[in-house]
DNA sequence: TTTTTTTTCTGACGTCTTGTCAAAAGTGAC
DNA sequence: GTCACTTTTGACAAGACGTCAGAAAAAAAA
């Protein structure tokens, strides 16, 4: 263990309020509106300081990312912790989903911001191994459910259907469907009121055709998610008022 | 009708040179490699001149993204109009969706940079509602079979359940199953060889637990699918040929 | 404490981009 | 040929990113 100096412990805690101030700003305006003048005059200092905690903006966007993945990933093993069969418990990882695009919507934007501006391309490797690490672990977490249903019975595979698939199946149809709702206007115009209903639907129907045990029962399914709900945003709520205490 | 002077053809012409040329290089370089210089000097003309075809670089992205609908939506009443059942026929429109992904990948970039980086807010309104109603009318057309289906009695939605839902659910998991696809390194790292693969048996799962006939069969649908990816493939090029040849 | 060494910070600067606009060039009617 | 009108031009202002030599601060040594 290495103690720090008073002066490290500044730099660590300027390098969190360069991240903690871009996210709002990058949410609301965009990735334009996140100039590093603007942030060095918040941050109080001048601009090349800033240069000396990340390369470029790219690497404070993926750093910021970073920090998203890390939070969904949270969310998602509070969710398959819960105590139920395996259906549930996936179904709890999307009720999780869901509210961490609430609870988050910077972060839910950020991760996607990623993904179609070329940032990767200017970043370190090193950052980038860390995020796809923290990805995949996400991934995990949910195939090790769907093993696990696997291998209790309550689902069963056809000889060409893997475990991945079924995660990629999930994946994309929440990840898609919560994505479309943020982004796309004409949603409300062609007549869908309430889309994460529509997307919870779904997601059941598409485990009720792979055959996953117990199959989707409306009043069942509604107690169960609400019993999540409020036992993961609690848990969201606790670590929010942990992380704003500490002054590292 | 009237007649165009040839100044006037010239005009739409480089307007058209235009939107070709942003594409490819929007597609390799992201939003910060098209630059007005760059398209400029590669028309031949004046920076000032292009400000008289398009308003700001957002514009001109939100034209990108009409064309690129408008392609979506041929492809998707190529794939309804198809001899078969209701069923095969959504089936169709998933394939139009890969296709479209494959044949046009700048086009399917586009649609989801449009999504994600805040160009709307600077462009017109004008525009923003020719897109919206396009991708509206994308909607509709897939809404249509399903309706038809429900009609028909191969689908049958609980009372609950609107067929606009439905196109959600298909929507969400093709387009983000897509997109996970090409953007996601982690995909591959996970253990997911055939994207594509895993997208289509998880539709086919959601469908069947939705109850839609007649169910998912591994052979008949195969072979259902080879021949519609001919069809379209045939057409996308036929109209490939079709629009390099008239100089308008 | 004072001096030396090392680390960190600073902000003007070079370069690139977007978007503007007065002046120049082009177009067509009479 | 002239005149009104449209289109094009490219220098220019504003603002952003990233750099770097020199200033300042911190740490180490004397």
């Amino acid at each position: 263990m290495h103690t720090l100096s008073p002066k490290q412990r500044a730099i660590r805690l300027r390098e969190r309020r360069i991240l903690d101030l871009a996210l709002p700003i990058l949410a609301s305006g965009g990735l334009s509106a996140l100039s590093m003048d603007a942030i060095a005059e918040q941050i109080q200092t001048a601009k090349g300081t800033i240069y000396n905690h990340f390369a470029n903006k790219e690497e404070i966007l993926l750093a910021l990312a970073v920090k998203a993945v890390e939070r969904r990933l949270s969310l998602f093993q509070q969710a398959i912790a819960m105590p139920g069969n395996s259906r549930d418990r996936v179904a709890a990882v999307g009720i999780a989903c869901e509210i961490y695009a609430d609870h988050f919507p910077e972060m839910f934007h950020m991760e996607n911001l990623i993904r179609h501006e070329n940032v990767l391309e200017k970043t370190s490797p090193r950052r980038q191994e860390v995020l796809t690490g923290c990805e995949g672990r996400c991934m995990l977490t949910v195939a090790g459910v769907i093993r696990e249903a696997s291998m209790a019975g309550d689902l069963q595979l056809e000889p060409d259907q893997k475990v991945e698939d079924v995660v990629l199946g999930l994946w994309s149809l929440v990840f898609g469907g919560l994505t479309l709702e943020a982004t796309s206007p004409s949603l409300a115009a062609i007549g869908i009121e309430d889309a994460r209903r529509a997307i919870r639907r779904n997601c059941n129907a598409m485990l009720d055709g792979l055959r996953w045990r117990p199959l989707y029962q409306a009043d069942r399914y509604q107690a169960w998610i609400g019993q999540v709900r409020k036992h993961l945003i609690q848990r969201v709520q606790a670590d929010r008022e942990r992380e704003n205490e500490p002054t590292l």
